[in-house]
DNA sequence: CTTTAATTTTATCCTTTGGTAAAATATATC
DNA sequence: GATATATTTTACCAAAGGATAAAATTAAAG
């Protein structure tokens, strides 16, 4: 679950010079990914500040200074958690097309963001503590970055419904409504299993939440 | 937004013993109100783990010790923030009534969900908190109380399904859905505010939003 | 094999944090 | 206004937590 591909947040200090350090050799990448994932458990839990270097280093099966060797501090470790997160957590809306029809290009919209929270629960947890906590590391992200993209689906969207094959909805709305209808069963998975018994890990029930929810918003926002 | 009627967390120790201890001189009423509005925002921000008594205790503007003359420890002061929070949280559920049409119940239910992120956006996002962490606190809670509100108002929706007042949708999706939405403005209200520069406090989007989410969600529901 | 570089461990440091003790001050009651 | 009670302050403490230093070990290169 490691990708890590150059995102719009402050780089480790150390990262891509040239070819000055040989990196990654077989057990740096093993320990790193190990780290990333322990750290995402943790940081889910207790968030940025209630997380502890102890406890993600006892997950990831190694000491703390050991952990420390691979990311210099606690802050660097959340950055690289969080860099990993945003890249999956943006691309499906980046595919919304607008060439192609709207029944079909949200539904497919709604059924990645689904499968994001089946996935990488974790993952979405630690993003919603980052912007339950007021986004102090991915604001500066949210107003350009995210904005822009955002900004640009919009329009998309706005033309579905013009051509009269959307009702008239809000774009940003109805983005926000998906957004928080897929990631609640994620975000708040505890609840649900409380309440239903069930996770998205069963399979039944991931196929019939997806349905569900397509078929009330599919049918809210269809002509 | 101090209730604390009682509720099904463990109450404090020394809580209700008869006529033992005079409590709250007027004094002692604004000081914890004073404190719980104070660890209503840092819990919010933090989380459980994350927040300090330094910082809530500097938010309510008294020492630390002070403080703690007022709340016994971290804990206590944790269970009585989320025991206010819940108690307002859960009332709107109650209130849904089979005898009455789905379109006015669902719309009036919708109405009081986001009317509660708009006065208590704080709170709401403790609670996210919480349960994101996994409801190490709360768990038993929606394993018992909730659990049995949620599967009783099931029985009403179910009911108006079975009248043909409503299309064929699963209660509890149903149920998620609207706290998935309504939640959504209080908990990311960040990510909003970077999205669409507004939150609910401005009274003309906190309308449209309002009817915006019923639009859909009503359209996507009704017969 | 040696030598060099990468990785891991042990010991330790300083700060923060939840919490206590006890003295000091304010408030209420008679 | 003296006495008892409630509240606040000051001074601490022990544990936890982020981080560093340096020694010990392991892996890689020649």
């Amino acid at each position: 679950m490691t990708l890590n591909q150059g995102f719009p947040l402050p780089a480790e200090p150390d990262a891509d010079r040239a070819g000055e350090k040989r990196r990654d050799s077989r057990i740096q990448v093993r320990n790193r990914e190990k780290i990333l994932d322990a750290a995402t458990e943790v940081f889910s839990m207790y968030g940025r500040r209630g997380a502890t270097l102890d406890q993600i280093a006892e997950k990831a099966a190694m000491s703390k200074p050991n952990l420390l060797y691979y990311f210099s501090s606690k802050k660097e470790l959340y950055l690289a958690v969080l860099r990993d997160i945003l890249e999956i957590w943006l691309q499906p809306l980046k595919e919304l097309d607008e060439r192609e029809s709207p029944e079909r290009e949200i539904s497919a919209y709604i059924d990645q963001k689904i499968r994001f929270s089946q996935l990488y629960p974790t993952a979405s947890r630690v993003f919603a503590n980052e912007i339950v906590a007021g986004a102090p590391v991915l604001k500066p992200v949210l107003d350009s970055y995210l904005r822009d993209i955002v900004k640009k689906k919009a329009r998309v969207i706005r033309k579905w419904v013009k051509r009269g094959e959307l009702a008239d909805v809000d774009p940003y709305h109805l983005i926000m409504m998906i957004w928080a209808v897929t990631q609640h069963y994620a975000d708040f998975a505890v609840q649900i299993d409380s309440l239903l018994g069930k996770s998205l890990d069963d399979g039944r029930f991931y196929n019939q939440t997806r349905k569900h929810i397509k078929r009330i918003l599919m049918r809210g926002i269809l002509k």
